[in-house]
DNA sequence: TCAAAAAAGTTTACACCGTCAACATAATGT
DNA sequence: ACATTATGTTGACGGTGTAAACTTTTTTGA
């Protein structure tokens, strides 16, 4: 094909079972995900992807890496975007996290559904997830150089900030805010960042 | 057997079987939580459970509003102990929350697990989570009245704290926070609780 | 160069699963 | 009493994850 990391004989099959993860978890959801139907879409026999993956979980957990990284590479965009002006930067670093969740359900669900939990021996996991975090640790930092944030730990405010975008995701995703009209979401959102920022800044 | 609200000619399957689930969920997650095995605890055949259960959807759901009311009474206590010192109340029943789904972490990746998403037209659930979610209103409202929580839209301020405390417990649970001694979950929710306190506040 | 080894893919098989249809039995109401 | 309804069982179907045996292709080393 094109370029490949660890092609081998007949295609580059390790990535095209990525993809056809990806494509089988946005069509029709985490539920669906078979390792067989991802087979299948790739075009290849049911107990072709144990060439290149032990097992389903270790599929689910690549699939949840990338996740963490569009995630990741999400939140540097808005800190080059907030890089001249940063008062906005830590709610809008919140608001990315939350759309983030919002528009990419499955993905969301996969990496903050119980992944990590069942293998915690999944070094690679972690470690994306770890990135992803660290970009919410560099917008306190810098909210703390403007004042913005209070001085203090910033792993522990970022805990906190983090909690609190997840936290909204999380129950936004499983319809269990009061959403009565389009734009509600947004606006439970926008109040608890703002909520968050008053907590932060004490 | 004892008391029995919908029992009928063999026994009490209807219970039976819903506490059968209960038991194989916290003893070996919600992974494992199969309506032929719950059958097969409960000493029936495996088809049995559909003349109780639409699916399998329908027990997990019964099975998860129990869950809201578990929290919902843990919630409840809390405010009984508080209630004449009602200063340290909503950290308590944020504490409470999150204490909860530590402790039950199979309920509550059934509860928060997707299950309302799928199915949203449970009202049965959707009252069980709407009424956990009613004693957080309950705590920002008294909060209120002693000048801890500042004054506005209770449910707006609830849902902040909802959000905070869903949060910690979520990532608590997905192992994704920096644990490394024992007791350092337990420190990074009070903090987290700590911080929210001086965003509702302000 | 060319056989031997390793890698990648297929087929077959097994034990499970959720669910449905057909059947059997026990409780209920008239 | 007996027909009806509520419960429970058996058997079947298609689907799943995964392991073993086999085939085919690629790489490698003497």
């Amino acid at each position: 094909m094109s370029k490949s990391t660890t092609s081998y004989h007949h295609g580059d099959l390790h990535n095209a079972l990525i993809q056809a993860g990806l494509s089988v978890l946005e069509t029709d959801g985490e539920a669906a995900l078979t390792l067989r139907k991802v087979a299948r879409v790739a075009g290849v026999s049911h107990a072709a992807p144990y060439r290149h993956f032990a097992d389903k979980n270790a599929l689910l957990s690549v699939i949840a890496q990338q996740g963490f990284s569009k995630l990741t590479e999400a939140m540097q965009a808005v800190h080059t975007q907030y890089a001249d002006s940063p008062v906005q930067l830590l709610p809008e670093i919140g608001s990315c996290y939350i759309r983030f969740g919002i528009e990419n359900a499955a993905y969301f669900q996969l990496m903050f559904g119980g992944l990590l939990r069942a293998n915690h021996e999944d070094e690679a996991l972690r470690a994306a997830g770890e990135a992803t975090f660290a970009e919410v640790v560099r917008a306190i930092t810098i909210s703390q150089k403007i004042g913005l944030v209070r001085d203090g730990d910033a792993v522990e405010l970022a805990t906190t900030a983090w909690a609190m975008a997840h936290g909204i995701a999380a129950l936004l995703l499983e319809d269990m805010l009061a959403v009565h009209q389009q734009g509600d979401g947004e606006l439970l959102a926008r109040q608890a960042l703002q909520n968050l920022m008053l907590g932060l800044r004490a």
